[in-house]
DNA sequence: GATGGCAGTGAAAACGTTTTCACTTTACCT
DNA sequence: AGGTAAAGTGAAAACGTTTTCACTGCCATC
């Protein structure tokens, strides 16, 4: 009962290349093209994308890879990008890695095999030393993670400027002694450290940092640990919203108290730090605007492909709440 | 610069045929089997999966289309069918209606031009009627939310008995005049409500009952007209994790405090939900384990297209916290 | 020593579209 | 009136694979 292009010809009395132009864009008088529209009605004729793809060598589908689906970061950046695309007549394949090069290796070689439009991907460090050396039949653009220098087009937070905000407002509330709990897997959580490092030395503060894997069960552990140390930091800057989950669950779980015990800041203005009690200080990031901004340079570049790289780089915004107040 | 399968034979001196054994099952030597693949490394073929499609008239896809990808419920259930589907080399179309039925339509069409292989669905009340009547290429299987009777595969929760659990808790720790507040666009909201209904009158309580859209904002809205009218309930029950999160911002922004002027319990047992304070009741629904269940039905559907429809029904878990602390 | 089956291989057909090419008709210009 | 361009159409080629079909050896079986 499959019913092919073919038979909607036969049904409307035309022949297929009329059909396809009919459906797509061609010269088509307008008595034809009602007759096969009635025809695709009457048939309930689906035309085959894959077929369609592979003769028309355009897949109109952008890729995206992000790190972590669960992160509502990444989650708020893919409906931007997919509103754009679908506005485009576009679709999105979204890929998640888990922070895992093997299924970042994976999910490009993918890309490669559907012959995608464009890809927007958020790389971990390990695979950015590699990005420098391989070629893509298609543009790629590096979101919320830098690439090797000059190579690809990119859009991403000023994180140094952004973390050092957050460290300015921390001293101004009167904390000293200030640690840093980073990201061991972005290039994003390299920068912010150095943002936090720039800081706490025009301070002349004494930094204290350690690296975790980002996701919320492994900061847990490690500020846990750390919060039970002897000269365990006053306050605690930390580089994206699952660390600063996992820092929320760890002072809990040891009864201290945001911010007599322990001040708390970091990134993304997730939902639930509004509503933690006392809310959690972050830098909020443009969410929306990156994913707009990455599609931009995505559609920019296919089409003048050998214009120069660009890189934009956006702003976040500090929004201070309770778990930082005043010593 | 393109690279086909052609080239890659004749780089190694064989036919395409003997290319494409090599590279997927059939019967070739282990001499060429080699030869092939050193081709293949040497000239970096990367199959065209467009073409693979259409002649083999197989995508090994799985469409996922599920209602907000914003709601951690849906990002735990694909994470769950994603890893199913990678384990039988499978590719998962993840996709986002946003409760729309409009979307829906395009999505399941999509799903139909893309030929997939099978369909995993979280449809809203308004296509659930229309999809009695339909009829598709693939198997679909519906989860979190009931279809039409009969027709389809699913996997769902056992709402009533869960909603019941709730109110049977409120009402153990003693509270009276218990709200219901659910979403207007699923099944899964109704029976919910029925589940309400049936508790307050197994306790002789009168229900309240009023229905938003399931998103936070108009939650929130909602809650915030309820809370500020005179006879404005002790204990709310809500019918998703995105409500709940509505309710608790209106309590706050109307300064009641849990649970002493508003008890709260809802569904999904979201991180935040234990960040809050005081931490909210809800029911835990078995994520993975739905994404799971819904994955074997598909694929043993696939293998035996002609067995009865099958509904498995899960069970959700009680986690009580501060905001039902007793009156 | 014939017979049958099976592993291994290549030539060519097939998958369902879009696009090219060739052709006719119509409209417009000089 | 003659010529040229543009619109409209169908036949057939093309897209890059997998699969069918036919064929060759080879081994086991009778």
């Amino acid at each position: 009962m499959k019913v092919g292009i073919r038979d909607v010809a036969r049904a409307a009395g035309v022949s297929t290349a009329t059909v396809s132009r009919a459906l797509g864009r061609g010269p088509v008088s307008e008595a034809l093209r009602e007759q096969v529209e009635a025809a695709v009605r009457a048939t309930g004729y689906r035309p085959n994308l894959s077929a369609r793809r592979l003769r028309s060598q355009s897949a109109r589908t952008i890729g995206l890879i992000v790190a972590d689906i669960r992160n509502p970061f990444f989650t708020a950046v893919s409906r931007a990008v997919e509103d754009a695309a679908f506005g485009a007549d576009m679709r999105v394949i979204l890929c998640n890695t888990d922070e895992d090069p093997a299924r970042e290796a994976m999910y490009l070689r993918l890309m490669e095999e559907e012959r995608v439009t464009g890809v927007i991907f958020a790389p971990t460090v390990a695979t950015t030393g590699g990005l420098g050396a391989r070629r893509f039949d298609f543009p790629v653009v590096l979101i919320d993670r830098a690439g090797p220098p000059g190579a690809y087009d990119s859009v991403v937070l000023d994180n140094v400027a952004a973390c050092a905000t957050l460290v300015d407002h921390l001293a101004a509330q009167g904390y000293g002694r200030i640690g840093g709990l980073f990201g061991s897997t972005s290039s994003t959580a390299q920068e912010r450290r150095a943002g936090y490092l720039e800081a706490m030395g025009r301070h002349g503060l004494a930094p204290q940092i350690r690296s975790v894997p980002p996701n919320a069960a492994a900061a847990m552990a490690e500020a846990t640990r750390w919060f039970q140390e002897p000269d365990r930091p006053e306050a605690l800057v930390v580089s994206n919203g699952l660390i600063l989950m996992g820092a929320v669950r760890a002072a809990r779980a040891l009864n201290l108290a945001l911010p007599r015990d322990l001040a708390l800041a970091g990134f993304d203005n997730e939902p639930w730090t509004e509503l933690a009690e006392p809310g959690l200080t972050v830098i909020e990031q443009p969410v929306a605007e990156i994913g707009t901004q990455a599609m931009r340079l995505l559609f920019e570049r296919i089409e003048r492909p050998d214009q120069p790289v660009r890189r934009v780089v956006l702003s976040g915004c500090l929004v201070p709440r309770g778990s930082t107040g005043t010593r």
